[in-house]
DNA sequence: GGTAGCACCAAAAGC
DNA sequence: TGGTGCTACC
């Protein structure tokens, strides 16, 4: 590919995005509306700063939401630049703050090698530290102090400030944890998500030597999603980029979306108070949908009040009208969904360029009974992520004992797994032994006698620490994904798993296997390798990540997880007051947000948007008549709205018929084993003509009749 | 030290 | 309704 100059590049913009790229000194702020082309902005611009202004790419820093989104960015600036991207730094807030912290560490009395703790971690401190301050587990739940500890990390508020500034006798009890959860994280030389922030903003602070490197380092700074910064992320900008005042903060207001984990819509209503001299481009020209849907966004979003004035509109025509449908129930709901995406699919649309979204997770389960039902072929975004995957984590927690023998989270989750008699007990013991003497839990571990403990544990403790150590011995010689499998194999894993003969440890074992792959492929691409790097890297990968779009698979999701994708057709169900908005939001005041969300619902669809909403749904076992969404009255006239009778929903459930896409043929006899998307393992017990099996599924016993050609089954050797 | 059964709870989820 | 975390038992 040729490498891009300026001319090119520049006539592929519109007025407002040229003016957005070329504007290049200064604080600038771009409100980037849904589809309006504002990545084609942020690659564009990084790309103008290197050709056109002489600026190298190690000068820059751009920061992303997601690793996805990095990645994305990443790739079509290779294209655009091609080796020359490689030095730019495109990360996640986390991604960089973890870089430079790791070489700033010492100042805070860290080691380089830190581990980072993920939610499960975080949580299981917290609740040991709630049991050694000999609090009421009922009264202080562990997940809601930890939620209070994130939230006062991500307001930069310290032990110390929190402990200041108590309301309540909960709020004690929080700051007491909060100042104990912190000396404990140190002391085994782990940080939290929450801390990469904040303890990056406290090296800034603290050190302004250290500021000084670093703000000279990143010339330019560039931040993508900005509506949903926090306050630790607005102060690291400040900063960095508060000086010489080169940032660049492209977002929307109105889709902020994240409030719950301390995103401050503040951050970008107030940019230009923040940042003096900036310069504000709006980007208003949408290039994904048709001006019927825009109209219907655009008139729900103006019933906001915190936001500023913005209209999209687009030249893609007018197209087909937004469709709201008032349906019996849900069961209702879901076969008429799953008829339209089969008349959809007919009409020539491809299943992959179909979704469907809800509020939460728990409205997928009926809607995946009826499309199973009729051989739709679906995925669902969400649910169980590869990375927290109890025996992944076991893994990972290993390496981090290697690399980090402080990490006593890390330490006690697998000291006895696989079961080699170390119980709860024991390791106590060694606990409190390890505390009373002033030594890490990994070095009381190499004399269990002085902790009094038994003589079985003991020689179990024993033989645990030596096989640790020489692991750690190894480490330094070997490759990350040499040293994972030495592990696997030198732990027990394996032939524990092994042993249990069962498909769900046969599935654990692929899991681990794919974790290797994971390794090697680290090792291929790193520049600089480490086994701090490698666990830094995985930690940080997240379900957005894996969101791909399947080929011929219509794609189930909540709302959140749509945000920055698109689809031809969408459908958003549940469209009920209590659902969404949700209950909640009501009592907490937090309507705009959801609204906001029904924007960014709304504004992924690009040819066919339909919603629907039922008079009666069973939710957590209850029935509940809930009236339509008030989001649905704040729509446009023009909208066809329609009503579906009992009678005429009889229609609605033959199956989809030949119109699916065939996927690669898959050969399979009676005896095979096989996987479903989403039913899980299970054997075939019948073969019939027209590529029709049964199966049996072994998570349930139950037998299903599917076709071949269009169930999402793979054959399992 | 491991497991079965029961009580409890319930929004969204990036790094 | 269904998943999860803790207590009571083997």
């Amino acid at each position: 590919m040729a490498v891009a100059t300026p001319e090119s590049y520049l006539a592929d913009l519109n007025e407002a995005q040229r003016e957005a790229v070329l504007a290049t000194e200064g604080p600038l702020l771009v409100v980037a509306g849904a589809g309006s082309g504002k990545t084609r902005v942020l690659t564009y611009r990084v790309a103008h700063l290197i050709r056109a202004c002489g600026v190298k790419p190690n000068e820059i820093l751009a920061i992303t939401f997601t690793n996805k989104a990095a990645g994305e960015m990443r790739e079509r600036l290779e294209r655009m630049l091609g080796q020359t991207a490689r030095a730019i730094w495109i990360l996640t807030f986390h991604a960089a703050c973890g870089r430079m912290l790791r070489r700033e560490a010492e100042r805070l009395g860290y080691r380089s090698t830190f581990t980072i703790y993920d939610d499960q971690d975080q949580v299981r401190l917290v609740k040991a530290c709630l049991e050694e301050l000999g609090k009421d587990p009922k009264r202080f739940s562990p997940r809601g102090i930890h939620a209070q500890i994130s939230r006062a990390k991500n307001e930069l508020v310290s032990p110390k400030e929190y402990a200041a500034r108590v309301a309540s006798f909960w709020d004690q009890t929080v700051a007491e944890t909060y100042e104990l959860y912190q000396r404990r994280l140190h002391a085994s030389n782990a940080v939290d998500f929450d801390d990469m922030l904040m303890l990056t903003v406290q090296v800034f602070e603290r050190f302004p030597e250290a500021l000084e490197r670093w703000r000279k380092a990143f010339r330019y700074v560039l931040v993508d999603e900005y509506q949903d910064t926090n306050h630790a992320q607005y102060r690291l900008l400040q900063l960095l980029g508060g000086e010489h005042g080169n940032v660049c903060a492209v977002g929307d207001q109105d889709q902020s979306i994240y409030s719950f984990r301390s995103a401050d819509i503040r951050n970008i209503l107030e940019f230009e108070k923040d940042f003096p001299g900036t310069q504000v481009v709006t980007l208003e020209q949408n290039y994904r949908s048709t001006n019927t849907i825009l109209r219907a966004a655009n008139s729900l979003i103006e019933q906001n009040t915190e936001r500023k004035p913005k209209r999209l509109f687009s030249e893609l025509g007018e197209g087909d009208p937004v469709r709201v449908i008032e349906v019996e129930d849900e069961h209702a709901e879901a076969r008429f969904v799953a008829a339209e995406i089969a008349s959809f699919i007919g009409g020539g649309f491809s299943a992959s360029e179909i979704a469907v979204l809800y509020r939460m997770n728990a409205q997928s389960r009926v809607l995946e009974d009826v499309l199973v039902r009729q051989d739709v072929p679906y995925q669902v975004i969400g649910g169980p992520r590869f990375y927290e995957r109890a025996e992944i984590r076991d893994a990972t927690a290993y390496l981090s004992v290697l690399v980090n023998p402080q990490d006593a989270t890390s330490l006690l989750r697998i000291a006895n797994r696989p079961r080699r008699g170390i119980g709860d007990t024991s390791l106590q013991r060694l606990v409190t032994h390890a505390e009373n003497s002033g030594r890490t839990l990994f070095q009381a571990m190499a004399d269990p006698e002085a902790a009094g403990v038994t003589a079985a544990s003991c020689r179990a403790i024993r033989s645990f620490h030596a096989t640790m150590e020489s692991l750690m011995a190894l480490s330094h010689d070997l490759h990350v994904d040499e040293l994972l499998e030495l592990v696997l194999e030198k732990s027990g894993t394996l032939d524990a798993l092994e042993a249990e003969r069962t498909i769900e440890a046969r599935g654990r074992i692929e899991n681990l296997q794919e974790l290797v792959g994971v390794a090697r492929e680290y090792r291929q691409q790193a520049e600089e390798q480490s086994l701090a790097g490698f666990l830094q890297d995985i930690s940080l990968v997240s379900d957005q990540d894996t969101i791909r779009d399947e080929r011929g698979l219509v794609t189930l999701m909540t709302l959140h997880n749509a945000k920055g994708l698109e689809f031809r057709a969408v459908f958003m169900i549940g469209m009920e007051e209590g659902i969404f908005p949700h209950s909640r939001s009501i009592e907490e005041q937090g309507v705009e947000e959801e609204r906001r969300l029904c924007y960014v619902g709304m504004t992924r669809a690009m040819e066919r948007l339909t919603m629907t909403h039922t008079l009666a749904r069973s939710l957590f076992g209850r029935r509940e008549y809930n009236l339509a969404s008030r989001f649905l009255d704040e729509l446009p006239g023009e909208v066809e709205r329609d009503r579906l009778r009992p009678a005429s929903w009889s229609g609605y459930g033959s199956p989809v018929s030949a119109a699916v896409e065939p996927r690669p043929g898959v050969a399979l006899s009676t005896g095979d084993s096989v996987r479903h998307g989403s039913l899980g393992e299970g054997v075939v017990t019948g073969i019939e003509p027209g590529g029709v099996v049964t199966i049996r599924f072994a998570a349930d016993g139950t037998e299903r009749r599917l076709m071949v050609e269009y169930a999402p089954l793979e054959k399992v050797e």
